[in-house]
DNA sequence: ATCGGTGGTCTCAAAAAGAGACCAGCGCTA
DNA sequence: TAGCGCTGGTCTCTTTTTGAGACCACCGAT
């Protein structure tokens, strides 16, 4: 935090890598921010963050989700390779979802992330309502 | 919209996970991350990191955003206190977005994700790759 | 025999996003 | 002086995405 040429130089890799030279269309680090930066996946990543879930369990944890998306949103997350979906021969069978070793490693910053909103959500939430009372 | 996600009986636990121990009475850590977590949201708080851009410049930054799209991510990400949006009496007016100290603060986690992006696409492109393979 | 819990899929409606026309005002050029 | 383009938008229409909820087969317990 104290340190700006740090910043200054980690933001200047950034760049590099996200602006492909000229714009951001078409760069690999907006291709996987997008992957997760869906309404659903951040959350539920963070859910398996802690322990595996069955897809029961994550309706019932993350209780708006429409259990359509829940599939969907699991099945992007498998994909992308952020997390394992297993079937146990169970009767009925029961499937169980949890982070691979990608997802656990993607959870680190995203975490970063959550820890931000934590400790600065008052200060959205006032510039939110001044913005409507300015606005009308 | 009650932005508490997990139930009760859960919501200790995965709390606790979410933030290393700290607990709170409320749940906006959502809300906030919803707020930043938009298609098009976190490119332009990324794009305004490195310098105020004007509307033009960042259609121009951002090929393939819709200027509806714009117009509008740039309105939300003001109301939430990330962007400060200035109208300069040019002929014809032109308008300056920039981020707030609060945007700044929270670009530090974000850049993080982005550096984890940046190093682990390719393992993201590939269990894509095996994924569509696997599943024909 | 019926009920509930398993993890889904299917259909239809609603919401969100994309595409592109349009706008007023001024400077530049032909 | 008549057009043309650049400014930052808005408005409308179409397409895509999401939400709500019905339905499914299976099995064990009631």
């Amino acid at each position: 935090m104290d340190s700006k040429i740090f910043n200054l130089k980690a933001k200047l890799e950034v760049y590099k890598a996200m602006t492909n030279g000229a714009n951001f269309a078409d760069c690999p680090v907006r291709d996987v921010i997008q992957g997760i930066s869906g309404k659903w996946s951040s959350l539920l990543v963070m859910a398996l963050a802690e322990k595996p879930y069955r897809f029961g369990e994550l309706r019932r944890l993350v209780p708006d989700i429409s259990q359509r998306m829940l599939t969907q949103t699991l099945h992007d997350l498998q994909r992308d390779g952020y997390v394992h979906r297993e079937v146990f021969p169970t009767k009925p069978p029961s499937v169980e979802y949890s982070l691979t070793d990608l997802g656990r490693s993607m959870f680190l910053p995203l975490q970063q992330l959550v820890q931000w909103a934590e400790l600065n959500h008052d200060a959205v939430r006032d510039a939110r309502a001044a913005f409507d009372t300015a606005q009308g």
